[in-house]
DNA sequence: ATAGGGTTAG
């Protein structure tokens, strides 16, 4: 056009923009703004907005937007309200507000913009405020209403001003719809789609995405699958959001059938697409196919990268984590906190302090440190390495939101911080945050941990009258746990014979556990065999038992359980667990390899003993192995040790296969243990039941990421 | 073209 001479007019430099729009390409704006000037449009005020648009999709930090916006001659209301827009989405909140003061008119868009800015950075009544000054609300006003209190979790009021508006659009419903969805009224939200279509019309690309997410949410195969034909007769399938929300809702009803089906018919498949497919199949455990679809997309995003740490942090495989970690990094794709999330729920399963506070650096690095998730994160990592630094990443926090008081509170629990654990929590209410189940198991917990039994009777009465949580079959486990610890057996047995929900293996567990400790074989005995009804595959029940037999000496008992396990095919894995008789170790070992397992892991532990030495960590030389002895040569190995148990726990893994594990040195166990764990930081005895690693207790400093 | 709605990771 320009080479034959032609000069461009408004809209065709409107349109070019447009067409520029999606192609990321910031030079080419430029070229094009240069243009504008040439011909003369620099001055004019759609033109200049539609390049401030443009702007502001690909200015990350809006610097470059926000100079043009200065610089315009002219602005209309949609400038104004795009500048906001963009402000407040990524943030820049206070910005956004004075662009807003700023605005001498005030307009409809230029409210709804602030309006949705403040909605969306949780500041609801601002929002309303805004909306209620209005004197001549739009429909898209109140759209911006109902979506900002759908949003902010305030579903009750979105649904009061959706039954009010005099005049609603596809918009509207689709805001409902999607509002319900999200907080969980995933019943109403369908209801929602159904009324619509009553009412004969059509529903919009949102409203069928926002359907199939409720659908996927409640796992409504048949529902999805009616509504799959209904996009499909509007002609909406061939939409992306449409197509991939398809593919997450088979997926989370596992059908992985349509999930290919639907993958392999669409016609555009954007990154989402193939982060949805990545998604699901590794939610499905088909994490090999979950890889290779990672390996066969054409762009990967931050999302991408994801997804993938977290299939793998899922599936317990940290170090592939890790390593798709580093590639990211390596090609240049930046973190967000999800990433770091993920990656820190890693360490804290590996017990890599090291690691974990290499991550933290990061993320002061990505400015990311003052993030809810990765804060929350930070302090579960923290504590399950038995490190205090929780604290001050909890007290840093400028906002917290219940994961992070739970999780702090669960910290304060797995440290014996029993009555930090009481201040946490009355500090939580004294702020207006409203205690949840996990809350209570959380406070239960500590209370059973420090020993606080008069203290967990106030709050486990406290959760129903106070808040009017019915304690589930978790809090009750705590219960039993705390009396039974307490060496209360008789009240515990009574708590749970008068429980109005079905006590489930965990709280039997729990009395069991406190049989262990208190060495109550007759007891024991009586919960073990109802727990063998119960869970017949759980080879753990059976060695809580032995080892209570094996604790009084009773080798017969002992045997006779074994010679059960080994009738009823229940140990066919093996593996292993620790008990302490007075000042010996025992070390059993379950499986029909039992004795070579033995002879192999007596010369793995040789090894490791002589590493473990060779790094000073076991200064002693009276921690001798000692051989097994004559009588039990088959299942019990004895040592004399409690440092040398740290060592064997280290190698030990709750998936029941030590031996691979010892021989790469990579991952640090979880200990199945009634031994006193005491950390060297804290002085406080370590609650090793949650999977806390404690192998840095060995000499206060972490050894894990090192891999010795 | 621009103010309001929708999919993926945690």
């Amino acid at each position: 056009m320009l080479s034959r001479g032609v000069r461009p007019d408004q809209s065709n430099f409107v349109a070019a923009t447009s067409a520029v729009t999606g192609l990321g390409n910031l030079k080419l704006l430029e070229s094009l703004r240069t243009l504008a000037m040439k011909a003369n449009f620099e001055g004019d005020v759609v033109v200049g907005t539609a390049i401030l648009n443009m702007y502001t999709r690909y200015d990350t930090r809006l610097d470059l937007a926000f100079r043009f916006f200065e610089g315009m001659l002219e602005k209309n209301e949609y400038s104004w309200s795009t500048m906001i827009s963009a402000l407040s989405q990524i943030g820049r909140l206070d910005d956004a507000i004075s662009v807003y003061d700023k605005d001498p008119e005030k307009t409809i868009p230029s409210r709804c913009a602030m309006l949705t800015g403040y909605a969306q950075n949780g500041r609801v009544h601002e929002a309303r405020q805004l909306f209620e000054q209005t004197r001549n609300p739009t429909v898209v006003s109140w759209n911006a209403m109902i979506a900002g209190y759908a949003q902010n979790g305030m579903i009750e009021e979105a649904m009061e001003l959706f039954d009010r508006m005099p005049v609603r659009n596809s918009i509207t419903w689709a805001a409902m719809i999607s509002g319900c969805a999200q907080n969980g009224k995933n019943e109403d939200s369908l209801q929602l789609l159904a009324e619509l279509h009553r009412r004969g019309m059509l529903p919009s690309h949102s409203c069928l995405t926002t359907s199939f997410f409720a659908c996927g949410n409640i796992g409504a195969l048949e529902m999805g699958r009616q509504v799959h034909s209904l996009a499909i007769k509007v002609g909406s399938h061939f939409n992306s959001y449409v197509g991939n929300a398809l593919i997450t809702m088979y997926s989370k009803c596992k059908n992985l059938g349509d999930v290919a089906q639907v993958f392999s018919r669409m016609k555009v498949r954007d990154t989402v697409s193939w982060n949805s497919l990545i998604a699901g199949l590794s939610q499905n455990s088909m994490l090999e196919d979950a890889r290779n679809a990672f390996e066969q997309m054409p762009h990967r995003d931050a999302v991408s990268w994801t997804a993938m740490i977290s299939a793998y942090v899922q599936a317990g495989q940290g170090n592939e984590a890790l390593e798709i970690f580093l590639r990211m990094l390596r090609e240049g794709i930046k973190p967000n906190s999800s990433t770091l999330a993920g990656l820190l729920s890693t360490c804290a399963g590996l017990g890599a302090t090291k690691l974990g506070r290499q991550i933290h650096c990061l993320a002061f690095e990505l400015g990311l440190e003052l993030d809810i998730f990765v804060c929350n994160a930070l302090i579960t990592m923290y504590f399950k390495c038995g490190c205090v630094d929780a604290f001050g990443v909890f007290d840093d926090m400028p906002e917290r939101d219940i994961v992070s008081w739970n999780s702090v509170l669960a910290g304060c629990a797995q440290h014996g911080f029993g009555r930090e654990a009481f201040k946490v929590f009355e500090q939580m209410k004294a702020e207006g945050v409203l205690p949840n189940h996990v809350t209570f198991v959380a406070v239960l917990c500590a209370c059973s941990h420090a020993g606080l039994v008069d203290e967990g009777r106030h709050y486990f009465n406290s959760m129903s009258s106070d808040y009017g949580l019915m304690p589930l079959n978790g809090h009750y486990a705590c219960m039993v746990d705390l009396l039974g610890r307490a060496g209360r057996l008789c009240e515990a047995e009574d708590l749970i014979s008068d429980m109005p929900i079905e006590p489930d293996s965990v709280v039997w567990g729990a009395l069991l556990g406190a049989c262990r400790i208190h060495q109550n074989a007759e007891l024991g005995r009586k919960v073990a065999e109802r727990l063998f009804q119960m869970e017949p595959g759980n080879s753990g029940n059976y060695i809580l038992l032995s080892n209570i037999y094996a604790s009084l000496g009773m080798w017969d008992e002992v045997g006779k359980v074994r010679k059960l396990m080994r009738d009823r095919g229940v140990s066919k894995e093996p593996g292993c667990s620790w008990t302490q008789t007075k000042n010996r170790l025992q070390y059993f070992v379950t499986g029909d390899r039992q004795h070579e397992q033995i002879e192999e892991m007596h010369a793995l532990l040789k090894e490791f003993y002589g590493k473990l030495k060779a790094n000073g960590y076991l200064p002693e030389t009276n921690c001798v192995l000692h051989d097994i002895e004559e009588e039990q040569k088959e299942n019990v190995l004895l040592c004399h040790s409690e440092k040398l148990a740290v060592a064997y726990s280290l190698l030990n893994t709750p998936s029941g296969t030590p031996i691979q594990i010892i021989k790469n040195l990579r991952i640090c166990g979880d200990c199945h243990t009634f031994i006193k764990f005491v950390s060297k930081e804290t002085g406080r005895e370590i609650d090793v039941r949650d999977g806390n690693r404690f192998h840095h207790f060995i000499d206060g400093a972490c050894s894990c990421g090192d891999y010795w």
